[in-house]
DNA sequence: TAAAAATACTCCATAGGTATTTTAT
DNA sequence: ATAAAATACCTATGGAGTATTTTTA
């Protein structure tokens, strides 16, 4: 096995061919250069100097070993400068998993700014359903995630992150859309478009609803869809009104392509929560987009209280 | 600076997935392997693989570090395993300079032989005069010389290794040519072909004939030439006759294309010598050419004398 | 004889070990 | 409860130093 400072000392003689000036060139003494140089020599077996008080010079065997010498002692400055770069979190990938909302309507607009901070990074995003994206953190497919569900798993911790307003929504054409305010038994009432059974959407509805008084059946579901766009796009097409992510329908609200009105006395509120193995050591580029995430969803929810 | 046994002992670790089997693996303790891994993790200012009693799993870090240090081994490994075969004398340069007779009448065959032996070596011959080989062994441009003349030179070291028989030699069709054993006189009074005043050779031959009382200027020398070569041609030639190693002629002499013809009483001898820088090291396939061309001195010798 | 390398020696850091405790499944 | 990693502690090798001697141009 052959020493690195050794190497260091066998490169520094031959650039100086001179060994105490290669002593100062490595802050070492003369004897302390010898002893290494001995010692390496005696380890190959050959001389790799002859020295003499006027003059060192390179044996052939020094001249075999030096490519050697000089490209382990490259790489290992350049494995030094990687990982000081990788920790200085320039470079490095992301691998974050999603559900859907914070996948297709949360994260986006996040990661795009990330990235222009950080622009040597890479990105990869997994979007599935909640309980899939736990199941590639706890395999370590991805590093965090970010779901709409605390599910049950000891390997696993959650850490409360944004949190999602839905809202009720019509079309532009509804018989509502010119309300401000309806009330929670005039919603009931309407056609409602919603995700299946099961969804993470569908269960907050439920949830909130159940918590007024309302039974899950009693609401008056003329269509189920397997995505938010789908419902998105239902309520525009005018075949009812939905409960959605505020998030997802922003854009259309701004630009009255739907209509958001308040059911009195109730609000919709969804938690979404970061996910990661709670042993695994996150890698740099990880921490930083989680911070970045804390502050974003701090100054969201600022935001929102300074709005109300 | 890194230090490889560290990167022994993280390249295990990778390997195993297990700190107590890698520390089997490299022969050491897991306690041993525990610490070299937390330096280096200190050292790089990162966690490089997650441990439970269960799971040693690699990080990002780890995966970013690892190709660092696989080639960093690999380098090492075959460094070594480089040095060694130099020294087993498969490999390496042949720096060998030679003044004019020996390199080109008596190294090319030598060489060739011991290029059969070691077919992985390579040969760099230099040829000059006498006093520019030792000059370039001097200055290093070579490792060994193999000359004519035994220079005043403190930093070499000069070794008796062939000799040289000179021998007297005429045309086939010249007048001599039937004799086997001609007078001394015969021969002074010949039309002699010789090389320039100064060369090894015409020294050699002044030498010798003066030992018999045979002044320099009393030679009828017709031409002078540059070059053995241009002796040999001039004298097939039917110019005149010449003394010239036994070696520039051997083929001649076996197919009849030129005669040599003794002189009573006189052999001429010149000696070629081995040189070496006195301080030098010599690379393990130089010394073991000079090993090779003592033993070939040799056995030319005994066959000489066993001739006789 | 002067400048550089080699040697002798001292000291302390640390690589490696053994014994034990902690941790996580 | 068990298997593996971490920790604590000890020892001895050897890395790095200072002081000195040897070498050679």
């Amino acid at each position: 096995m052959l020493d690195i400072k050794q190497l260091q000392v066998f490169l520094a003689v031959w650039e100086h061919r001179n060994i105490s000036r290669a002593a100062q060139a490595v802050y070492l003494t003369q004897p302390t250069v010898s002893g290494h140089l001995k010692a390496l020599e005696e380890q190959l077996g050959t001389r790799l100097f002859d020295r003499t008080s006027k003059k060192v010079a390179p044996t052939q065997a020094a001249r075999v070993f030096y490519p050697y010498a000089k490209q382990i002692m490259d790489l290992n400055r350049q494995a030094l400068e990687e990982m000081k770069g990788f920790l200085g979190e320039e470079t490095g990938t992301l691998e974050i998993g999603a559900s859907n909302i914070p996948g297709q309507y949360l994260l986006p607009p996040l990661l795009g700014r990330f990235k222009k901070i950080r622009p040597k990074i890479e990105i990869k995003l997994e979007i599935s359903d909640t309980r899939k994206i736990v199941e590639s953190v706890e395999n370590s497919m991805v590093e965090i995630g970010l779901v709409g569900a605390k599910l049950k798993s000891p390997k696993v911790h959650f850490e409360e992150c944004f949190s999602d307003e839905l809202v009720f929504i019509a079309g532009p054409a509804h018989q509502l859309s010119r309300r401000q305010e309806i009330e929670l038994d005039e919603m009931v009432a309407q056609p409602l478009i919603t995700r299946e059974g099961g969804s993470g959407t569908r269960l907050t509805i439920e949830r909130a609803l159940g918590e007024k008084g309302v039974a899950a059946d009693s609401m008056n579901i003329v269509v189920e869809m397997g995505s938010t766009e789908a419902v998105r796009q239902a309520v525009k097409a005018g075949i009812g009104c939905a409960i959605i992510s505020k998030r997802a329908v922003k854009d259309d609200l701004e630009c009255g392509l739907l209509q958001s009105i308040k059911i009195k006395g109730v609000s919709i509120n969804r938690t979404f929560y970061l996910v990661w193995l709670k042993n695994r050591t996150l890698s740099p580029v990880t921490k930083s987009f989680i911070s970045f995430l804390r502050s974003s969803a701090q100054s969201q929810k600022q935001l929102a209280t300074s709005k109300n």
